[in-house]
DNA sequence: TCAACTTATTTGTCTGACAAATAGTATAAA
DNA sequence: TTTATACTATTTGTCAGACAAATAAGTTGA
């Protein structure tokens, strides 16, 4: 009674790779990230399609019935997957219906998983312009907030991410370093509905990043713009704080502007 | 063959209100909200539970079979409720572990639901506060962007719902424009992110005017300061409208803590 | 013309089974 | 004794098939 492995019924699922056998008649006619669960999967892949505009907002969707095939899965998993993105409001279900495409503005656009298929939706210009115009609202507020409520700890993380900026020795560690000081930064405004958006954020940083390249004279004046704000937050300075952001953002600008002038 | 109501097997479900049988020994513990699906009623009630702290972050919640016998469910039933709350970022599942209840911060607090359940969380006084804060950072800014980027249109949403909080002959009927006029300024922004904001903000509205009775001399002046707000965006005064809406919610300030000096 | 009924389709729910992952325990080896 | 390995038990993950409930659309009757 080692291995049970009764390996029947159960239809032996996907093997993904190694699918030489057609078996009866159902070849699944869509193929999934191998990553993860399945549900998973299925969800990512119909929350991709939907927000990329393959299916627009109030039409419906194909029943679960097909998506079961289509994926060559049951269709609880469907149903599942189906049912995470009733969860990030991207469409609603009924009964004889089906599963209706929300509108737009309904979804749930801050949600990590969301941001991310969308980034990777054709308007991708428009959605970095979004991004960039969402930071100048969040970030200036973000820091003042920070300079007045920020405990020694929150602080400490700040001024660490922000030296470790500027000794980063590979750009890739630069960045990530810039993640985490903007990341501090909304903590250390002990507002619990600010550090949500931390996520939104980081997307836009992380876009940011792919678009540009810094000469090294960019690198050091951005560097000083960083500095600017962490001293800011230290000295508990809002009004300070509210404005070197402001240029820093200002300064993000002009180097999007420098790098891709179609935007 | 006109009804077919086999009516057996499907252990003829929940009839909440009359259950007066205890059938076998599977009498449902937890009783369910009646309104809307089943899956939905059992991620309300265990999404506020997470959410009220009645279940610890970083805590294993009951295993999928408990919460089915408990709620007199399926595990089906309770596993698409365990979905929706994993896409709102409140548990995480693995095998042989169970649903983890994820920390504070992961929370989708953001999303329309979570927030709701979250309005009922113990420590309202705390959460007013960061809502009210909030507003802070996103309204001022959202209102100098609607007076830069409004349409038409928008623009005629925003004096309507502003004439209608003038005219309104309810308290409740003027509420409901107060919240619209809110919504309608975000939306002249034309910023995809910051419309998701909406929810977030109508809620902290709804959340305020439980707390507040206003006098008429108090309704009269927060008109005037409407007022200010509508016309500084439509003769596109971006620095107007933020001041404006700053004053609106310093006003607010002030007649929460005149009414409820706790805060 | 319009109302009531019927039908067909789709999601919603239940049941029961097996697969996969893995924490904890027991066992064997060094 | 300690460490590595194997086993076991538990829990989520997935599948299959059935029936319930809701309702859009078509059909019939007044």
């Amino acid at each position: 009674m080692a291995t049970k492995s009764k390996d029947v019924g159960q239809s032996s699922s996907a093997t993904p790779e190694t699918m030489l056998a057609p078996q009866t008649q159902t070849a699944p006619a869509l193929v999934l990230r191998a990553r993860g669960n399945i549900h998973s999967s299925i969800a990512e892949a119909i929350g991709k399609s939907i927000v990329c505009g393959e299916y627009k907002s109030g039409s419906i969707l194909p029943n679960e019935a097909k998506w079961a095939k289509d994926f060559g899965a049951s269709r609880s998993a469907v149903r599942e997957a189906i049912k995470i993105l009733m969860a990030k409001n991207l469409v609603v279900s009924r009964p004889k219906i089906g599963s209706r495409v929300e509108p737009k503005e309904h979804w749930s656009l801050l949600d990590h998983d969301v941001l991310s298929w969308y980034s990777r939706s054709p308007d991708r210009a428009g959605f970095q312009k979004s991004l960039q115009q969402f930071r100048y609202v969040i970030e200036p507020e973000a820091a003042a907030l920070a300079a007045t409520f920020h405990t020694d700890e929150q602080m400490a993380e700040i001024s660490k991410s922000c030296k470790d900026m500027a000794t980063a020795p590979t750009l890739s560690e630069r960045t990530q370093a810039d993640v985490r000081f903007h990341m501090a930064i909304l903590k250390a405004t002990n507002n619990e509905l600010l550090v949500p958006l931390g996520a939104t954020i980081a997307s836009a940083l992380n876009n940011l990043f792919v678009f540009i390249t810094r000469t090294a004279h960019d690198l050091h004046y951005a560097q000083d713009l960083h500095n600017n704000i962490e001293r800011a937050i230290r000295l508990r300075r809002p009004a300070a704080a509210r404005t070197a952001v402001q240029k820093l953002l200002a300064n993000s600008d002009a180097v999007i502007k420098k790098n891709s002038p179609a935007l």
